[in-house]
DNA sequence: CCTTGACCTAAAGTTAGGTTTAGAAATTAT
DNA sequence: ATAATTTCTAAACCTAACTTTAGGTCAAGG
């Protein structure tokens, strides 16, 4: 149990909750930096307590791990960053959630639209344009919406 | 162009902008049952633009196929779905809807109280139980949040 | 010293939602 | 009657975000 040593990888899997494996990925993917001890072990600070959480709570937003990597780079890199270093860059978190829910607002004030319409297949149909890509997750199909129907005939 | 012998899968892509090949997933994945002309090609309904129309809305709406599959479960089988039948299931997109705006909020609101306080990293911090499982896209991680830290010591 | 538990790497497997490919058969157009 | 499209099936491939496995090393306790 020495004092200055760092966190080992298991006990930042218990402090997080993470899966060891889990953590290991995230370092692959960039979002964390752990440097290594004689023996070649991964060691930890106890700052990176704090970064873990912050990638799970920005994931429960929805955001990719890229997206994450992206905003964590607002962090200072020459020092443990401060509450208010992080106060910062959750800005941009609160930013992409609000924008979400106004997506999905706007799509169900959509479908309150079209619940008594029964103009579901047409192209016209708002819902179809939500003009916001509404970036589905996954690798997803890639045509959505890709031409129009030959006529206007509709079904 | 046969008056009543159904349209063939290009067609119905054509008619909703899916891929072929997304049709024909769908089919597998029990989301839509066409019939096989003489040549053992598939034919499909008109209605059925009107399914896959609605299928992809659902998933705008952040439902999986399976999900989907148990919505469209609601329309009846002998006949062709009339504008109620949509609207009745409609109904069931729109509380699932709500339920996920509503957990978006609340982590919107649990995201500002914290974002002065610093407790990111607590495991008491609302933001590590928004109750729903927010249940992540893809195969996420399986042991999210599965034990408590050791010591209350905290980082 | 020796055993047990934690850690290491690399590679393969998993799920969701599809796409791509390959080779063959059915339709449609000329 | 051909030629050009479509469609068919089965299987392999793709991305994201991880987990699992296999075989070997490190660290701590007795």
């Amino acid at each position: 149990m020495a004092a200055s040593e760092g966190l080992a990888i298991g006990a930042l899997a218990r402090r997080t909750g993470l899966a060891v494996s889990a953590i290991r990925y995230y370092e692959a993917q960039g979002l964390i930096a752990p440097w290594r001890n004689a023996g070649g072990q991964r060691r930890y600070q106890r700052a990176d307590i704090r970064r873990l959480s912050f990638v799970m709570i920005a994931q429960q937003f929805g955001l990719t791990l890229p997206e994450i990597r992206e905003v964590l780079s607002g962090l200072p890199g020459n020092r443990t960053p401060t509450p208010q270093d992080w106060k910062k860059i959750s800005v941009g978190l609160r930013a992409h959630l609000d924008a979400r829910i106004d997506t999905l607002i706007r799509l169900r004030d959509n479908l309150d639209g079209c619940i008594g319409c029964g103009c579901l297949s047409l192209p016209k149909c708002a819902l179809y344009n939500p003009d916001d890509r509404a970036k589905s997750h996954g690798s997803g199909p890639r045509y959505l919406m890709g031409d129009a129907p030959e006529s206007r005939s509709d079904d």
